[in-house]
Parts: C-alpha cells; sequence; structure tokens
DNA sequence: TTTAATTATTAAGTATACTTAACTTTAAAG
DNA sequence: CTTTAAAGTTAAGTATACTTAATAATTAAA
C-alpha cells in the first residue's frame, strides 16, 4: 500500500500546527497545493484511521498515534537533509526537495544505518530540531527571529526557514549560515529593513529576509 | 504524476527479455507479483506511450524510447545498490530491496552526484552492468554459469543472480564473493551437484546454487 | 444583527493501477 | 487435425487521490 500523500498531510500538519497543536484545512491545502476539497476527503481518511482527532468544520488535531508517525517521517525527512548536505555534499537550498522524495522510500534499518553514519544529528542543515529514535527532541536555547533585535544587538544564527530555496540561496551568497554571527548596526525606520554585518561586511536586509533568520540572542554591545 | 508503476514494468522488460529483446507477458506478471490482467492493461498504456512495441497476444519489445527509459531506471537502480553497499555499508543482500524503492524518487542530479563520487563505478555489488549517463554499458569479459566447468577448471566470480536475498545471504557465508576464485573439485553425477574450493576450504554446492554464480573461466589446471 | 466574505464540505467525475471471473487466442499433445 | 492446456485479453468492479462546481457553515464587518 502506498501512503505517500497521507504521509505528506501528517508531516504538514506537524509542521504547520499552531501553539495549540491546531491547524486550519485551508492551510493544509495551501501548504501542499491542492483542493480544499482533497483536504476534506483525507482528513476524514485520517480520523478513521486514528492519525487525528477531526469533527467537520472544527479543529484539526493529530492524535498520540498520528503525532507519533508524524515525528516520524519529520525524522526521516531530517536525517536525509544532513545525509544530503554532510555525505553527498547537497547545498542547503537543495536538500528540503531531494529529502521530500526520499523520505517516504526509507526503511527503518537504512535511516537507523544513516543516522549512525552521521552520528546521531540533532539538527538538519537549516537548524530543525530532529526527532530521536524515541520521539524525544533535542534540547534547544531560545531563539528568536532577527527582526526582534535592535541597534548594537548581536545574535548567532540557529534556524532559517526553509520554505523558499531562493532565500536560502540568497543568504548564504551574503554569507549567513548556521553560527554566523550578526551584528545589527541600524535599522531603518521607514521599511524596517536592516543594516547588519556578516563576517566583517554591512549588509542591508529587508525585514522580511530578517524575519525568517532565527538566532541567538548575544548581550548587547554598547 | 506518479510513474513508479511504469518504471518497474519497463525496469522488468529490460531485465527479463530474451536474447531476441521479447518478453512473455505471464513472465512480467510472475516477476511483478500482479496478474496477468495488469499486465495487459499495462502494456496497451506502455504502447500508447511509445515505449514498447506490442500487438495483442504477440511479442512485447522496447522501442528506442523505451529502452533508453529502462536503461535510465536501471542506472538508478544499480547506482542506488553501489551507494548502499560501499558508503552506507548495507550488507550485498541489503541493497536490492532498499535500492528499489529510493529509484524512483530520485533526481538525475542526485543520481549524478552519487556517481561522481562512487567514481563511476562500472557494476553494482552483484556484478551486473551500470549503463553510463549516455546509455554505454562498460565493456564486459565473458562470463559462464558456473555448473559449465568440470572438474579441474576454475573461475573467478564476476556476477551472481541478485534476485533471492537468502541464495545472497548463503554464498556470501561461504565465502564467496565478487573476484573470488572457485576451483571445482569434483561433480557429483546423481543431482549434478559439485563440490568446489573456495578460500582453501571445501564445499558442496547444489547445481541451483551454481548456475546462478557466474565466472570468467581461468585455464584448465590439469 | 443582518450581510458579506471566508472557510469547509459534499457531490459528481477523472485518472491510475490494481483485482477476479469469464472468455479468446495460440501452441502443444495425442 | 482436433482437443486441451497455457497464455493473454476483456469486462466489471475496487481503492486511492485527485479535480471542479455547488452548497453549507462559520466568522467578521457594516
Amino acid at each position: 500500500m502506498n501512503n505517500i500523500s497521507k504521509e505528506d498531510y501528517l508531516s504538514a500538519i506537524y509542521k504547520y500546527r499552531n501553539k495549540d497543536g491546531e491547524i486550519k484545512a485551508n492551510l493544509i491545502a495551501d501548504k501542499l497545493q491542492v483542493s480544499k476539497a482533497a483536504v476534506s476527503d483525507m482528513l476524514k481518511k485520517l480520523s478513521n484511521d486514528g492519525h487525528i482527532k477531526y469533527e467537520p468544520y472544527k479543529g484539526i488535531k493529530l492524535t498520540g498515534n498520528g503525532e507519533e508517525y508524524a515525528k516520524k517521517m519529520v525524522r526521516r525527512h531530517r536525517i536525509w537533509e544532513v545525509f544530503l548536505h554532510q555525505i553527498v555534499g547537497l547545498k542547503w537550498d537543495e536538500v528540503h526537495d531531494e529529502a521530500h522524495k526520499l523520505e517516504h522510500s526509507t526503511s527503518d534499518k537504512l535511516l537507523n544505518k544513516m543516522e549512525e553514519m552521521l552520528d546521531f544529528p540533532e539538527f538538519d542543515p537549516h537548524g530543525d530540531p530532529i526527532p530521536a529514535k524515541d520521539g524525544s527532541l533535542p534540547k534547544q536555547k531560545k531563539i528568536v527571529p532577527l527582526t526582534i533585535l535592535k541597534e548594537g544587538q548581536a545574535g548567532k544564527v540557529k534556524r532559517v526557514n526553509d520554505f523558499d530555496n531562493s532565500f536560502l540561496q540568497y543568504i548564504s551568497n551574503i554569507g549567513i549560515k548556521l553560527d554566523k554571527e550578526i551584528i545589527i548596526k541600524d535599522v531603518l525606520d521607514f521599511d524596517r529593513s536592516m543594516l547588519v554585518i556578516v563576517e566583517g561586511k554591512e549588509i542591508n536586509i529587508s525585514s522580511t529576509i530578517a524575519s525568517n533568520i532565527f538566532v541567538e540572542l548575544k548581550h548587547s554591545l554598547n
């Protein structure tokens, strides 16, 4: 039996649900690029399978079972990303799409072997946490979007959003990668764009760019 | 669009057709473990797509186009096998099933990167030739099934059939692997089983086992 | 609080890839 | 050369996962 679609829906719910663990059907349709009707259909099936708690027109939430399954898929995805980045040498803007295709066709045995090879990585190449075999997540320091920072503050890049490859390409071109330090030199009033220092170079980044970069805050420099 | 089934049919036709390039529908059904009706259905589709030349009740042959497509799939499969064997460290009886799942979800970019990493391998872990990017096949010395050999003759293992994992496990347990020398000490008349020497040890192998091992013939020892 | 906009569901239909059962064609055996 | 077995096809039906169009429920705005 082919579970690709179900797995994609569960992953999307896990990834895009809000802090209360809920998600709107609309958002799923948008993220998976399918019609709302398709989402409605699938939600019924996932509900019958016991993967989600769902009543028409009401909220959508993962059950314990669904949470477990979704985490397993996220784990597959992110271990593949690390593998493709570190072992095969793909760039961080290339790994998401490849991993997405491979994750549905990976046995537990192969996955565990890859994980061992990589020495049990805790984060993927974009800084997203990798659930362990037992479902546990690594401890993570508090991170904030770069937009929060004020003039004079500095942060260390700990995570970047991975849904747009051109964004990833762009920021790596200007020298931003995980664990790089970013110093805020100025925040322009009129469009909230930021003048930042990365690797000693001054660069202006839009607030949209900044909002997709997450840093661990350092103590203020002034 | 999902081409997994079509790709499997084309690979099977490529792999199991006879020397004239023809194959029976029955054999496809058997190898893919589907009904003959399913095969009939699919043959019509593959014919419409221009991948095979096919008239009901007549022979089945790949077209130039189908040959190219099938070779591409075989290439994917075998490069994955080498990768899983050499890089990930899976045993030769484990790689076929994993590769089969992954081959449908592999971009050209990823495949070429893996191939480069492996330094353009010419044969998979079972000794099957890997089509190059341009479709060309490596030069191969003449190989014969072990059953052909007579008492006193010796051969170097160059290929083994990969359709049964327990067979692969068995022969590697008794020390047979690619490039190993096998010396025929005796062929028993009553069941055609063979007494052979591998790594200095004497072992009796059935003629069925022997028929799935292919060797490059060495000059007779007597 | 009624209306309008948003969000979600149902209904009807499509495509793919299977199944079993019945039937047809071809090849092989007497 | 006819009968029978093997091989292949057709027909009818199933499951999955989509689509568009119409409809219903919910939420937000006037």
